[in-house]
DNA sequence: CTCGTAGTTTTGAGTTCATCAAAATATTGG
DNA sequence: CCAATATTTTGATGAACTCAAAACTACGAG
Protein backbone atom coordinates (compact mmCIF):
# COMPACT_ATOMS: atom_id res chain seq x y z
CA UNK A 1 0.00 0.00 0.00
CA UNK A 2 1.24 3.42 -0.78
CA UNK A 3 0.53 6.45 0.69
CA UNK A 4 -1.65 8.99 -0.14
CA UNK A 5 -0.32 12.20 -2.39
CA UNK A 6 -3.18 14.71 -1.17
CA UNK A 7 -0.99 15.97 1.36
CA UNK A 8 1.80 17.66 -0.11
CA UNK A 9 4.99 16.41 0.15
CA UNK A 10 6.77 19.56 -0.01
CA UNK A 11 5.17 20.52 3.14
CA UNK A 12 7.16 17.75 5.11
CA UNK A 13 10.84 18.45 3.48
CA UNK A 14 10.33 21.80 4.77
CA UNK A 15 9.43 21.27 8.65
CA UNK A 16 12.48 19.27 8.35
CA UNK A 17 15.09 21.80 6.99
CA UNK A 18 13.46 24.29 9.25
CA UNK A 19 14.27 22.03 12.40
CA UNK A 20 17.65 21.27 10.95
CA UNK A 21 17.37 17.91 10.00
CA UNK A 22 17.99 16.77 6.27
CA UNK A 23 15.34 15.55 4.12
CA UNK A 24 15.64 12.19 3.74
CA UNK A 25 13.69 9.55 1.75
CA UNK A 26 12.85 7.54 4.96
CA UNK A 27 11.81 10.63 7.09
CA UNK A 28 9.76 11.66 4.34
CA UNK A 29 8.04 8.27 4.05
CA UNK A 30 7.78 8.13 7.58
CA UNK A 31 5.66 11.44 8.42
CA UNK A 32 3.52 10.81 5.06
CA UNK A 33 2.65 7.16 6.64
CA UNK A 34 2.12 8.87 9.99
CA UNK A 35 0.11 11.36 8.45
CA UNK A 36 -2.46 8.63 6.77
CA UNK A 37 -2.46 6.33 9.75
CA UNK A 38 -2.41 8.14 13.17
CA UNK A 39 -1.53 6.20 16.57
CA UNK A 40 0.54 3.77 14.41
CA UNK A 41 3.64 1.71 16.38
CA UNK A 42 6.94 1.52 15.13
CA UNK A 43 6.49 -1.95 13.38
CA UNK A 44 3.53 -0.67 11.62
CA UNK A 45 5.66 2.05 10.24
CA UNK A 46 8.00 -0.41 9.38
CA UNK A 47 5.61 -2.68 7.53
CA UNK A 48 4.37 0.50 5.71
CA UNK A 49 7.46 1.99 4.26
CA UNK A 50 9.21 -1.53 3.31
CA UNK A 51 7.31 -1.69 -0.29
CA UNK A 52 8.60 2.31 -0.85
CA UNK A 53 11.83 1.84 0.60
CA UNK A 54 12.95 -2.07 0.63
CA UNK A 55 15.78 -1.33 2.33
CA UNK A 56 14.21 0.02 5.35
CA UNK A 57 15.51 -1.37 8.78
CA UNK A 58 13.89 -1.64 11.59
CA UNK A 59 16.30 1.02 13.53
CA UNK A 60 16.27 3.19 11.04
CA UNK A 61 12.83 3.41 12.07
CA UNK A 62 13.43 3.48 15.58
CA UNK A 63 15.96 6.31 14.56
CA UNK A 64 13.81 8.31 12.30
CA UNK A 65 10.60 8.52 15.22
CA UNK A 66 13.28 9.34 18.16
CA UNK A 67 14.95 12.07 16.06
CA UNK A 68 10.84 13.43 14.81
CA UNK A 69 9.81 13.18 18.08
CA UNK A 70 13.31 14.93 19.74
CA UNK A 71 12.35 17.84 16.86
CA UNK A 72 8.70 17.79 17.69
CA UNK A 73 7.59 16.35 14.13
CA UNK A 74 5.44 14.07 15.78
CA UNK A 75 4.62 13.07 18.82
CA UNK A 76 5.13 10.17 20.88
CA UNK A 77 2.05 8.40 23.03
CA UNK A 78 2.70 5.69 25.39
CA UNK A 79 -0.64 3.95 26.56
CA UNK A 80 -1.33 0.72 28.56
CA UNK A 81 -2.27 -2.60 26.81
CA UNK A 82 -0.94 -1.39 23.05
CA UNK A 83 2.08 -3.39 23.17
CA UNK A 84 4.45 -0.51 21.93
CA UNK A 85 5.01 3.35 21.31
CA UNK A 86 2.79 5.03 19.18
CA UNK A 87 3.28 8.20 17.58
CA UNK A 88 1.32 10.51 15.53
CA UNK A 89 1.69 14.30 13.26
CA UNK A 90 -0.66 16.09 15.34
CA UNK A 91 2.19 17.76 17.60
CA UNK A 92 0.95 21.14 18.71
CA UNK A 93 -3.11 21.73 18.84
CA UNK A 94 -3.10 20.09 22.30
CA UNK A 95 -5.07 17.09 21.30
CA UNK A 96 -6.37 14.03 23.40
CA UNK A 97 -7.19 10.27 23.03
CA UNK A 98 -9.90 7.78 23.67
CA UNK A 99 -8.62 4.18 23.77
CA UNK A 100 -10.76 0.78 23.68
CA UNK A 101 -9.98 -1.31 26.47
CA UNK A 102 -11.02 -4.41 24.88
CA UNK A 103 -9.83 -4.12 21.12
CA UNK A 104 -7.05 -1.35 22.44
CA UNK A 105 -8.03 1.02 19.60
CA UNK A 106 -7.25 4.34 19.63
CA UNK A 107 -8.88 7.90 18.34
CA UNK A 108 -7.97 11.70 18.50
CA UNK A 109 -10.48 14.11 21.02
CA UNK A 110 -10.01 17.76 20.96
CA UNK A 111 -9.15 19.43 23.80
CA UNK A 112 -11.68 19.16 26.76
CA UNK A 113 -10.98 22.23 28.36
CA UNK A 114 -10.42 25.32 27.15
CA UNK A 115 -6.53 26.44 26.32
CA UNK A 116 -3.84 24.48 26.60
CA UNK A 117 -2.53 22.45 29.20
CA UNK A 118 -6.04 22.20 29.63
CA UNK A 119 -6.18 22.10 33.31
CA UNK A 120 -5.07 23.42 36.52
CA UNK A 121 -4.64 21.03 39.49
CA UNK A 122 -3.90 22.20 42.79
CA UNK A 123 -1.08 20.65 44.40
CA UNK A 124 1.50 19.82 41.81
CA UNK A 125 4.77 19.29 44.55
CA UNK A 126 6.28 22.61 42.91
CA UNK A 127 6.18 21.36 39.56
CA UNK A 128 6.05 23.72 36.89
CA UNK A 129 3.72 22.14 34.52
CA UNK A 130 4.11 22.34 30.49
CA UNK A 131 1.78 19.61 29.80
CA UNK A 132 -1.59 17.62 30.52
CA UNK A 133 -2.24 14.40 28.16
CA UNK A 134 -5.45 12.87 28.78
CA UNK A 135 -6.60 9.41 28.27
CA UNK A 136 -9.93 8.42 28.31
CA UNK A 137 -10.34 4.69 28.52
CA UNK A 138 -13.31 3.11 27.60
CA UNK A 139 -14.93 0.67 25.02
CA UNK A 140 -15.67 1.37 21.23
CA UNK A 141 -19.16 0.52 19.85
CA UNK A 142 -17.81 -2.65 17.71
CA UNK A 143 -16.58 -4.18 21.01
CA UNK A 144 -19.62 -3.78 23.78
CA UNK A 145 -21.73 -6.66 22.11
CA UNK A 146 -18.24 -8.26 22.91
CA UNK A 147 -18.33 -6.96 26.71
CA UNK A 148 -22.11 -7.26 27.19
CA UNK A 149 -21.28 -11.17 26.37
CA UNK A 150 -18.75 -11.82 28.80
CA UNK A 151 -20.00 -9.57 31.46
CA UNK A 152 -23.43 -9.47 31.41
CA UNK A 153 -23.37 -6.53 33.77
CA UNK A 154 -22.31 -3.84 31.67
CA UNK B 1 15.02 -2.63 54.53
CA UNK B 2 11.81 -3.67 55.92
CA UNK B 3 8.31 -2.51 54.91
CA UNK B 4 6.85 0.23 57.53
CA UNK B 5 4.38 -1.68 60.07
CA UNK B 6 2.05 1.06 60.69
CA UNK B 7 -0.28 0.04 57.63
CA UNK B 8 -2.60 -2.65 59.03
CA UNK B 9 -1.05 -5.79 57.29
CA UNK B 10 -4.37 -8.01 58.41
CA UNK B 11 -6.20 -5.45 55.85
CA UNK B 12 -3.81 -6.78 52.80
CA UNK B 13 -4.91 -10.31 53.83
CA UNK B 14 -9.03 -9.26 53.95
CA UNK B 15 -8.80 -7.21 50.87
CA UNK B 16 -7.33 -10.30 48.88
CA UNK B 17 -9.29 -12.76 50.20
CA UNK B 18 -12.45 -10.79 49.10
CA UNK B 19 -10.86 -10.62 45.71
CA UNK B 20 -10.39 -14.51 45.81
CA UNK B 21 -7.17 -14.19 45.69
CA UNK B 22 -4.79 -16.54 48.38
CA UNK B 23 -3.07 -14.46 50.56
CA UNK B 24 0.72 -15.47 49.83
CA UNK B 25 3.69 -13.75 51.40
CA UNK B 26 4.74 -12.86 47.83
CA UNK B 27 1.38 -10.85 47.24
CA UNK B 28 1.17 -9.21 50.77
CA UNK B 29 5.01 -7.74 50.88
CA UNK B 30 4.21 -6.44 47.53
CA UNK B 31 1.20 -4.58 48.66
CA UNK B 32 3.17 -3.38 52.18
CA UNK B 33 6.01 -2.31 49.70
CA UNK B 34 4.01 -0.30 46.67
CA UNK B 35 1.95 1.13 49.86
CA UNK B 36 4.82 2.49 50.83
CA UNK B 37 6.88 2.80 47.61
CA UNK B 38 4.11 4.10 45.41
CA UNK B 39 5.19 4.21 41.25
CA UNK B 40 7.49 1.44 41.76
CA UNK B 41 8.46 -0.75 38.70
CA UNK B 42 8.27 -4.75 38.26
CA UNK B 43 12.38 -4.36 39.53
CA UNK B 44 11.76 -2.16 42.17
CA UNK B 45 9.46 -4.35 43.71
CA UNK B 46 11.76 -7.93 43.08
CA UNK B 47 14.78 -5.35 45.25
CA UNK B 48 12.25 -4.38 47.65
CA UNK B 49 10.99 -7.63 48.63
CA UNK B 50 14.31 -9.95 47.53
CA UNK B 51 15.22 -9.25 51.66
CA UNK B 52 12.42 -10.41 53.36
CA UNK B 53 11.73 -13.10 50.80
CA UNK B 54 14.95 -14.24 49.44
CA UNK B 55 13.37 -17.13 46.90
CA UNK B 56 11.43 -14.73 44.68
CA UNK B 57 11.94 -14.33 41.76
CA UNK B 58 11.25 -11.64 38.93
CA UNK B 59 8.20 -13.65 37.04
CA UNK B 60 6.59 -14.05 40.29
CA UNK B 61 6.48 -10.00 40.88
CA UNK B 62 5.40 -9.85 36.83
CA UNK B 63 2.91 -12.85 38.29
CA UNK B 64 1.37 -10.96 41.31
CA UNK B 65 1.08 -7.64 40.09
CA UNK B 66 -0.39 -9.17 36.79
CA UNK B 67 -2.77 -10.60 39.57
CA UNK B 68 -3.50 -7.81 41.67
CA UNK B 69 -4.42 -5.36 38.87
CA UNK B 70 -6.74 -7.29 37.16
CA UNK B 71 -8.68 -7.03 40.51
CA UNK B 72 -7.56 -3.72 41.10
CA UNK B 73 -5.82 -4.10 44.11
CA UNK B 74 -2.88 -1.95 42.59
CA UNK B 75 -3.28 -0.10 39.41
CA UNK B 76 -0.45 -0.46 36.47
CA UNK B 77 0.88 3.02 34.83
CA UNK B 78 2.36 3.63 31.41
CA UNK B 79 4.35 7.06 31.18
CA UNK B 80 6.79 7.96 28.69
CA UNK B 81 10.73 7.84 29.57
CA UNK B 82 10.08 5.54 32.59
CA UNK B 83 11.47 2.34 31.66
CA UNK B 84 8.69 0.03 32.26
CA UNK B 85 5.16 0.18 33.76
CA UNK B 86 5.18 1.35 37.35
CA UNK B 87 2.50 0.28 39.72
CA UNK B 88 0.31 1.66 42.93
CA UNK B 89 -1.95 0.47 45.75
CA UNK B 90 -4.60 3.74 45.31
CA UNK B 91 -7.10 2.47 43.16
CA UNK B 92 -10.37 3.61 43.55
CA UNK B 93 -9.59 7.30 44.39
CA UNK B 94 -9.22 8.80 40.71
CA UNK B 95 -6.07 10.31 41.35
CA UNK B 96 -3.92 11.50 38.63
CA UNK B 97 -0.21 12.13 38.04
CA UNK B 98 3.08 14.34 37.46
CA UNK B 99 5.68 13.76 35.46
CA UNK B 100 9.66 15.57 35.41
CA UNK B 101 10.81 15.47 32.25
CA UNK B 102 14.18 15.88 33.16
CA UNK B 103 14.37 13.02 36.18
CA UNK B 104 11.44 10.70 35.77
CA UNK B 105 9.86 11.62 39.15
CA UNK B 106 6.43 11.07 39.69
CA UNK B 107 3.75 12.48 42.26
CA UNK B 108 0.25 12.07 42.20
CA UNK B 109 -2.18 14.55 41.38
CA UNK B 110 -5.51 14.69 43.25
CA UNK B 111 -8.85 14.70 40.91
CA UNK B 112 -9.15 17.95 38.75
CA UNK B 113 -12.78 18.63 38.14
CA UNK B 114 -15.48 17.24 39.96
CA UNK B 115 -16.23 13.60 39.43
CA UNK B 116 -14.32 11.08 37.98
CA UNK B 117 -14.22 10.24 34.72
CA UNK B 118 -13.65 14.24 35.86
CA UNK B 119 -13.66 15.22 32.00
CA UNK B 120 -16.62 14.76 29.40
CA UNK B 121 -15.35 15.82 26.36
CA UNK B 122 -17.27 16.24 22.70
CA UNK B 123 -16.47 13.40 20.66
CA UNK B 124 -15.36 10.45 21.37
CA UNK B 125 -15.80 8.25 18.22
CA UNK B 126 -18.90 6.45 19.74
CA UNK B 127 -17.13 4.92 23.04
CA UNK B 128 -18.41 4.70 26.04
CA UNK B 129 -15.88 6.38 28.36
CA UNK B 130 -15.39 4.77 31.71
CA UNK B 131 -12.16 6.37 33.01
CA UNK B 132 -10.18 9.93 32.04
CA UNK B 133 -6.74 9.66 33.23
CA UNK B 134 -4.89 12.94 33.05
CA UNK B 135 -0.74 13.27 32.79
CA UNK B 136 0.63 16.32 33.39
CA UNK B 137 4.45 16.84 32.40
CA UNK B 138 6.59 19.43 33.95
CA UNK B 139 9.92 19.94 35.71
CA UNK B 140 10.80 19.83 39.13
CA UNK B 141 12.10 22.08 41.71
CA UNK B 142 14.94 20.21 41.49
CA UNK B 143 15.47 20.04 37.94
CA UNK B 144 14.74 23.66 36.70
CA UNK B 145 18.59 24.68 37.77
CA UNK B 146 19.49 21.67 35.76
CA UNK B 147 17.36 22.53 32.66
CA UNK B 148 18.13 26.19 33.23
CA UNK B 149 21.95 25.57 32.48
CA UNK B 150 21.17 23.71 29.17
CA UNK B 151 18.28 25.97 27.94
CA UNK B 152 18.62 29.35 28.87
CA UNK B 153 15.56 30.32 27.27
CA UNK B 154 13.86 28.76 30.14
C1' DC C 1 29.59 20.64 -10.85
C1' DT C 2 32.56 18.11 -7.76
C1' DC C 3 34.21 17.23 -3.37
C1' DG C 4 34.37 16.91 1.56
C1' DT C 5 32.20 16.86 5.88
C1' DA C 6 28.90 15.75 8.93
C1' DG C 7 24.49 13.75 9.51
C1' DT C 8 21.85 9.18 8.49
C1' DT C 9 21.14 4.66 7.63
C1' DT C 10 22.47 0.10 7.90
C1' DT C 11 24.36 -4.00 9.98
C1' DG C 12 24.91 -6.72 13.95
C1' DA C 13 24.98 -7.53 18.65
C1' DG C 14 23.06 -6.82 23.15
C1' DT C 15 19.78 -5.25 27.03
C1' DT C 16 15.66 -4.83 29.34
C1' DC C 17 10.96 -5.90 30.15
C1' DA C 18 7.63 -9.09 29.92
C1' DT C 19 5.25 -13.61 28.53
C1' DC C 20 4.68 -18.70 28.02
C1' DA C 21 4.90 -23.46 29.72
C1' DA C 22 5.71 -27.03 32.90
C1' DA C 23 7.31 -28.71 37.27
C1' DA C 24 7.53 -27.79 42.22
C1' DT C 25 5.33 -25.83 46.04
C1' DA C 26 1.99 -23.70 49.17
C1' DT C 27 -2.77 -22.36 50.47
C1' DT C 28 -7.28 -23.39 51.87
C1' DG C 29 -11.65 -25.95 52.23
C1' DG C 30 -13.25 -30.26 53.75
C1' DC D 1 -4.38 -33.74 58.09
C1' DC D 2 -5.42 -34.45 53.07
C1' DA D 3 -6.67 -33.40 48.69
C1' DA D 4 -7.57 -30.09 45.11
C1' DT D 5 -6.05 -26.23 42.98
C1' DA D 6 -4.01 -21.77 43.03
C1' DT D 7 0.56 -19.84 43.06
C1' DT D 8 5.51 -19.73 42.69
C1' DT D 9 9.50 -21.16 40.66
C1' DT D 10 12.53 -22.54 36.96
C1' DG D 11 13.85 -22.14 32.33
C1' DA D 12 13.06 -20.86 27.77
C1' DT D 13 11.34 -17.44 24.52
C1' DG D 14 9.95 -13.13 22.40
C1' DA D 15 9.26 -8.22 21.52
C1' DA D 16 10.75 -3.47 21.79
C1' DC D 17 14.26 -0.76 21.97
C1' DT D 18 19.31 0.70 22.48
C1' DC D 19 24.29 0.75 21.48
C1' DA D 20 28.31 0.89 18.43
C1' DA D 21 30.78 0.96 14.21
C1' DA D 22 30.86 0.79 9.27
C1' DA D 23 28.68 2.21 4.91
C1' DC D 24 26.34 5.61 2.76
C1' DT D 25 24.06 10.10 1.49
C1' DA D 26 22.54 14.95 1.77
C1' DC D 27 24.02 19.37 1.06
C1' DG D 28 27.00 23.38 1.45
C1' DA D 29 31.64 25.18 0.11
C1' DG D 30 34.64 26.00 -3.36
Amino acid sequence: MSVDATVTPESWDEQLRESGLRVTAGRRAALEFLDDHPHSSAADILAGLSDDIPSISAQSVHNIVHDLTRHELVRRIDLPDSGSARYETRTHDNHHHVQCVVCGRIEDVDCVVGHAPCLTPDDVHGMTVLTAEITFRGVCPECEPTLRDRDPQY
